[in-house]
DNA sequence: ATAAAATCAGTAACAGTTACTAATATCAAA
DNA sequence: TTTGATATTAGTAACTGTTACTGATTTTAT
């Protein structure tokens, strides 16, 4: 099971690439469907899933039911807006120190955590207020 | 749309009560069937979904693509293991604080977090290790 | 050039969940 | 205590996001 060069798969993730707001599987394919018209949908999921398995993309759920990927591997947080939808990354100092804390009454092993905020984003927020 | 009583729904809420590992909705319906042979996989759902809305229970979304249970709706923690996907409650002090510091460089509002832990459990870290 | 194997497009299947329907249960008011 | 409006039900069909299967096509080492 070597690797071999796909074309799709390249386009796939140049087109992440170009994204900081962390497509759908959907969402990347109807935008590489533009440049490459005969792309399949399985194709678009099944390169999605072996680049996050290899690490070079990064699957994100955020509870709505919808996996997001995010071309930004480097660990960061993310908000999700309760109005919108809309998924934006949080610059903010690394909150992994929660990990210790949680550890303190537990008898396994915590080797990671998954936290995402939400509530509302800037335009969302100044839009409720007017 | 005012409520009305329901046997059925009675039945998931206190059969949820019974169970500290979070079940799924498939795992009620299962349970639940054996006091109440003729519900419908439809009823639990809905009643799930209603319980959930008007915060009787909680819904936990950790991840698997399941959501997943909970009758105790105070604030707490999840643990979700990695070998054998077991949902745990863990006790900790809150962690609310993070909040604070995402918010630090956010244009919008913050107003919550989801936060679960993962890792192996007592029994997988026990068994690996052996 | 060849050939083994990875990848593909297209499509069917799958899992979890939601929506629809006609029948039934609840419950306030007569 | 009947009535009648309406919430709820069982059963099932439909929907959504995702994965698996197929035979054809690409890639790539030899």
């Amino acid at each position: 099971m070597a690797l071999k060069y796909s074309r799709q798969r390249e386009v796939i993730k140049e087109f992440l690439k170009t994204r900081k707001d962390h497509p759908t599987a959907d969402t990347v394919y109807m935008n590489v469907r533009e440049q490459y018209p005969n792309i399949s949908l399985g194709t678009v999921y099944r390169n999605l899933t072996l680049l996050a398995d290899i690490g070079e993309i990064q699957r994100l759920r955020v509870g709505d039911s919808v996996d997001h990927f995010d071309a930004d591997v480097s660990p960061h947080y993310h908000f999700v807006c309760t109005e919108c939808g809309s998924v934006i990354d949080l610059e903010m100092d690394s909150i992994d120190n929660i990990i210790a804390t949680a550890g303190m009454n537990f008898d396994g092993k915590i080797t990671g955590h998954v936290t995402y905020f939400h509530g509302y984003c800037g335009n969302c927020h100044k839009r409720t207020l007017s």
